[in-house]
DNA sequence: GGTATGATTGACT
DNA sequence: GTCAATCATACCA
């Protein structure tokens, strides 16, 4: 299990470190192949204009999960991250399915293993992630969250989808993978 | 009260 | 490549 205080840092540094770190909930997930970070001061983050109804979770205490509807369809799941009050989050936003991948078919009604995690929506729907987990520490079940074993080999690139700071590099996903949601850049961050 | 927008996905030309 | 689905939020009156 994670540290507890894995995610009172910087959430860009924290969105770097939880690439290759495994995520399950219920019994089912894998490892996390792909994060975004977002801030309080980032023009394309939810919590760019103060805490609303919506985004609260954000503004709650770190090492918890912030999952908010998107486009009226999909959940999409955060943990947060820094202090309580700084309204920083990292978006989960692929996952290399490893455990339970039988439930995550049934739950996706589909059979490719590289598309049941690959983008945060689908990533929700493989977990069962929804509006009730909003706000749920995870650092207890039914989540289960534990460190990379090795340093991954990390890239990093614009952050997808989004109108507004476009050019910041806050997309960070696992060299090679072939369970991204869209491909990275080849080059590798600077450590 | 009304209405435009979006940290997406899947279907389709 | 284009586009619709579908709804909570944000913004305006």
């Amino acid at each position: 299990m994670m540290p507890q205080d894995f995610f009172a840092r910087d959430v860009v540094t924290v969105a770097r470190d939880l690439i290759g770190a495994t995520l399950l909930i219920d019994g089912v997930g894998g490892i996390i192949v792909e994060t975004e970070a977002y801030h309080h001061q980032d023009p394309a983050s939810h919590s760019f204009n103060g805490p609303t109804r919506r985004n609260a979770a954000m503004f709650g205490p770190p090492g918890r999960a912030y999952v908010y509807r998107s486009y009226g369809i999909h959940w999409c799941l955060n943990l947060v991250c820094e202090a309580e009050g700084s309204g920083s989050a990292v978006l989960l936003r692929a996952i290399e399915p490893t455990e339970g991948v039988a439930a995550m078919r049934v739950r996706r009604g589909m059979e490719e293993a590289r598309l049941l995690c690959a983008g945060p929506g689908r990533l929700c729907q493989a977990l069962a992630v929804t509006r009730e987990m909003d706000g749920s520490p995870v650092d207890r079940p039914p989540f289960a969250l534990a460190p990379a074993t090795s340093p991954p080999a990390i890239v990093a690139g614009p952050r997808i989808g989004i109108s507004r700071a476009v050019d910041l590099p806050w997309r960070f996903g696992l060299a090679g993978s072939r369970f991204l949601s869209r491909p990275l850049p080849a080059r590798k961050t600077l450590d």
